[in-house]
DNA sequence: TGCGCCCGTGTACACGTTTGCACAAAGAGA
DNA sequence: TCTCTTTGTGCAAACGTGTACACGGGCGCA
């Protein structure tokens, strides 16, 4: 049964055509007589045959594949996006490879193995990577990146993202409701993006001429968000707990509420960040910063187009982030 | 800044040998003297080399490629099972292309797609494919099947789910507790997945003489979980939801306890499927059929390093489910 | 010295496409 | 009829590897 795929030479025998015709009559805008080719496509139908991709992208120097960098697949919001751009990818008949890079295993390893498959596109979502790393595994293919690491170099296109204004309307609210003792959960030490959200709320804090009253580090899940929750409750006396993303502040409204007994956002306030569907859920309902997943992903989407059509021209989109008030803050 | 990738050719004549030797040298098991091979890695190194894997792919006939068919990437059980997977393909030196099949995206010519790119091995989650169509597709790939669909081909490896141990302890607590007007609350009306696992449960009541008193269909969402409980409960008077995931499960105790203002699991009990992480989160605490995501997984893994090893002789693979107990049921 | 064997390397071909070039046939314009 | 363009096709050369085969040299052994 497992019988080997036919290639387009042999094909070409049975049709009585050579190779180099089959091969037109899959190319759209090639010369070729319209009767020969639907008797090719009968003739491919018939005995199973499809052009070998590989074969041409070795010819072609073009593999339509595209890699694309993650940090896990379980976290909610990058999966959330993932979806997004898988779907686009394919609509345009592009293959993803994914890389998780999160855990233990070596991401450089890792990249350099993608890099070897020739890949069209690099899509940077984790912000484990530096950028310095990237442009160097991938010389040949300019690299999107996605997280907000300031970016000192211009031959990388990126998407940026702005949460300051959406930032200060939240804390503007949390203030007007009496909270003075911020502390901030972030979800790993070692992100430029859990820095630069942070650095949002401090700026805003700092406005109103306050600050911090205490930081804690999870690992961006369940778990961690309740259990770092406790001691910032109970030795920081905080009244309103930043997270890093939204899992965390589920829980750690989990742990406020059953652990400590206090309700929110009475006692204590818990702000989200990336605005996932989740949050949204009768049972969360929660305040978080949130970003436009769909924009988001539309402006990677156009980038790998640019990139696709041959203009090599790097660029910066910048989207900004709104809020979606819940009850909890 | 985007030159060329270097090619095998060009780096022999660099170092001054043949580009085969530059092959034997990227080949742990080549006749190569060990001078030579050191001299070539580090000038590879130096100038950034790297064999280009689609050439080799060619060559070999191996791509070691691995499309994975998933109906979505959001999907919280599929996530966990899809981190683990590329996780484990990863140390391996194997990349995952994932194909997304939920959508309106057309099924059949994505995953034609992918079989020109000549895949080592196919992973099939999804249960919107039907066999027939994934041996036709990749005739020369020895598919996986990791849906439950029973299996009239013994061409095909697959991994086979036996929940109904697990369920009978499930329906046994239920009735115990008194309920005895059970509904089912499905996912998807085309999925083999979704009909077995029902029959796990009707079976289950059978034996105690019971049925349930009324189905509903959903999308496997929190949203479609919230609004189908209503008249399953307003209408139906159920006493025990049982639900096709446990993400609509959520959604169902939210709306029996939100919505019709009814106490879980005093009223009305809801139990899940799938056993994902948020479960077993404090604001959840779902009952629910699980399966041990790792040995499903591990279970994967051995089937393809079966392959990979040349053993085409297929098999099959056959899980059984645990509950977890928690406050909904 | 002569024979056989192993080690290290080069030569050449294969993998399955795409595509520039050549060329025959057909049609158009004079 | 002669030339010029257009159309459809074949030939052959890439694309960058892996590997079977050949071959020269060094070594052991008789």
């Amino acid at each position: 049964m497992s019988r080997k795929r036919i290639t387009s030479k042999e094909l070409a025998e049975l049709v009585g055509v050579s190779s180099a015709t089959i091969s037109r009559a899959f190319s759209p805008d090639a010369r070729i007589g319209e009767e020969t080719r639907s008797r090719i496509l009968a003739a491919a139908r018939k005995y199973g045959y499809q052009p070998n991709a590989i074969a041409r992208s070795l010819n072609n120097q073009r593999s339509r594949l595209v890699a694309v960098v993650v940090n896990a697949i379980g976290n909610p919001c990058e999966a959330e996006e993932q979806q997004l751009l898988v779907h686009a990818l394919q609509a345009r008949q592009l293959l993803p490879i994914i890389l998780c890079c999160g855990d233990h295993s070596d991401r450089l390893q890792l990249m350099r193995l993608a890099a070897t498959y020739q890949v069209d596109h690099v899509v940077i979502f984790s912000d484990m990577v530096s950028l310095r790393d990237a442009v160097d595994i991938f010389p040949t293919t300019k690299p999107i990146i996605v997280s907000f690491e300031p970016l000192d170099n211009e031959d990388v296109s990126a998407i940026r993202i702005d949460g300051s204004a959406a930032v200060d309307e939240i804390v503007d609210r949390l203030t007007t409701n009496g909270k003075s003792r911020f502390t901030y959960l972030s979800g790993t030490s070692s992100s430029w993006i859990d820095k630069l959200r942070r650095k949002w709320f401090a700026d805003a804090l700092a406005r109103r001429g306050l600050a911090f009253v205490a930081d804690a580090t999870g690992t961006y899940s369940y778990d961690s968000g309740f259990k770092e929750a406790v001691p910032l409750v109970h030795r920081f006396k905080t009244d309103a707990i930043i997270c890093g993303n939204d899992v965390m502040a589920i829980g750690a409204r989990d742990a406020v509420k059953r652990v400590l007994g206090k309700s929110v956002p009475e006692d204590v306030a818990v702000v989200g960040q990336d605005g996932i569907a989740m949050a949204a859920w009768d049972c969360n309902d929660l305040t978080t910063l949130s970003l436009d997943h769909v924009a988001f992903i539309n402006a990677v989407v156009e980038l790998i187009e640019r990139h696709q059509a041959g203009d090599d021209k790097p660029d910066t989109i910048t989207l900004t982030c709104s809020t979606r008030w819940g009850a909890t803050a």
